[in-house]
DNA sequence: CATGAATGAGGGTTCATTCAT
DNA sequence: TATGAATGAACCCTCATTCAT
């Protein structure tokens, strides 16, 4: 007899909205209490579901990640040649880019509250599923080169958060087509 | 006036004490309580000196940068060809790569901190004042790539933060500069 | 009425399974959702059978300390003479030790959590249940003796607990045979 | 520059008035906050003089068994003869029968409250501490009467808590002089 | 100028209990 | 009869800040 609700989707539905409390407020400004409120849930409710913030946070983030990662593989490979791919991409990054820059926000502060490195492992996973999808994609001959892209695009955005009114992340993405056609 | 003197040497001397606790905590974790006793001074003097914490990382990280461009400038005159020149900055960067590391860590954990856009004038401020810098000395034919550039130094150490066993930012320096070399 | 039959079985059930459960964690740490984890229900369950935490626990106390007391009777009735009597009463209590030791612990424990007087009747009820017992079968002259003996046993049990190297059992009943040898 | 307020004598003074909070309240039930609004203070003080609950506590009891030893001590080397010394020992304890009880009530369940062996080290020290003085005093041919001394006076004790109108002190403690004038 | 005692709101977390299914 | 999701008050503890000395 399972329970009256779907634990599991409980919980995806509960982290699918963490999100944008979490994006609005940051990692250590977002309280339980005020999650919980906006979740329309008690404190009680929320430590049912997770173990504490952290697992509330980690799940989200990895809940999320996987559905833009997935998502983004799927639109990839409607593209025939590497250059398709590359303006799938690029058109995918530009579609999700509040999303993304919410992101790196989060999990940058999240890094910084966290010195050690076992509880930091999942962010580097992530890091490299996305550097994994750029390389699966758009043909590098050295992996290295996924690599600085990922660089480039994080830069972007966090470029853009230091200082919002100077950086237009499409004269960025412009200039990394650019760069990216001159290599080949 | 030699008590004004006096003040703001001390305040000098506390500031820079301070970088190395606020880099190793990080700005939530490190508290004025820990703060002053390593300062080896009481809270309240620390509150003597400073409006209060925000205050006091603020001061230092204004001090920090003021340093570490005045610096950067002192090296890049010495350059005679833009060429030169990039090498000179380059070679600055990767001498001063764990300050700079520290530098951002903490400056985006502040900027999560503080949603009010006034109170992260300041962060806007120093962000341009290195664009500035790279377009003074590096003859970029359009102002967009000085900004291109700190996007893609700033990108390097984020993505190593994230994921510090993938990345080498040595790897990255060298593919910034055979792009800028492209370039022209 | 088989229902009820069930029902009662049930409980005792329960309660046997609960005592490891407490005697382990304690009255404090060990908690309703614990104890449910534990004996294989739910929460709900627990509460269907019985009216709370505290009912569990004194319903538990009593059902143990019955067992104990009938099980010490019967034992007893087997001696012939005062003497015989009180070698298998000891013999009895030093087989239980370990049960003994864990009922005094948690019965303390719950002692304190409730000021109310009323609602420590019972454990008064147990305690001269025990001290009836020796009474009855060990022929003192004067009530007041099973009295002292009961506080004998209990000050053995509770000195070991507080200082467990320094502390051995079988040399305090040892003394107290003596001393009882003495009295008469 | 000392304080203005001698941290040491607040300590104590807290510490004191603790003793009635926690003999009152018991170990789980006396909150930090409820104890410091007894103190007069606010719980950010207290924490201020103390780690956290336990230091309090630990420190408290300490302090108090600490003079009431000294102050057995002190009134014992008045005594000539073992019997003497017996008799003032009896009359200290019967005018310290409170405070014991309440020593005892708190300080097992203190012990209920923390599995872990070294966390409750201190409990043996201190019941040591009185099987000392009771050797030191009376001229126990055998070191095991004085911890079989010491357990008929924690039973006593323990004893009265759990049934306290069957029990009488002065019975057990006229019983206790008996025994020992037996042995000898 | 310098001290550190004092504050108290607010943090994450726990858990006995209820109740719709 | 049995489930476990939901509640929310209360827990211990932290820390930026103030202020009398």
């Amino acid at each position: 007899m399972p329970a009256k609700v779907d634990h599991d989707a409980r919980r995806k539905e509960l982290l699918s909205a963490s999100f944008s409390i979490f994006a609005r407020d940051g990692y250590a400004a977002c309280t339980m209490r005020g999650l919980a409120k906006a979740l329309g849930v008690s404190t009680g409710t929320l430590y049912h579901y997770f173990d504490g913030k952290d697992a509330v946070f980690v799940a989200m983030i990895r809940q999320l990640n996987g559905e833009l990662i997935a998502s983004a593989n799927a639109e990839l490979v409607t593209g025939v040649t590497p250059e398709d791919r590359l303006q799938v991409l690029l058109a995918f990054l530009a579609r999700h880019l509040d999303q993304l820059q919410a992101l790196i926000r989060i999990a940058l502060e999240y890094h910084r509250h966290h010195g050690d490195p076992a509880s930091r492992a999942w962010l580097a996973d992530i890091t490299r599923q996305y550097v994994h999808t750029f390389q699966s994609h758009l043909s590098f001959e050295d992996p290295s080169e996924a690599r600085v892209m990922m660089s480039l695009l994080v830069g972007a955005i966090v470029h853009q958060l230091l200082d919002a009114e100077s950086v237009d992340l499409f004269e960025h993405v412009a200039w990394i087509r650019r760069a990216l056609s001159d290599e080949s």
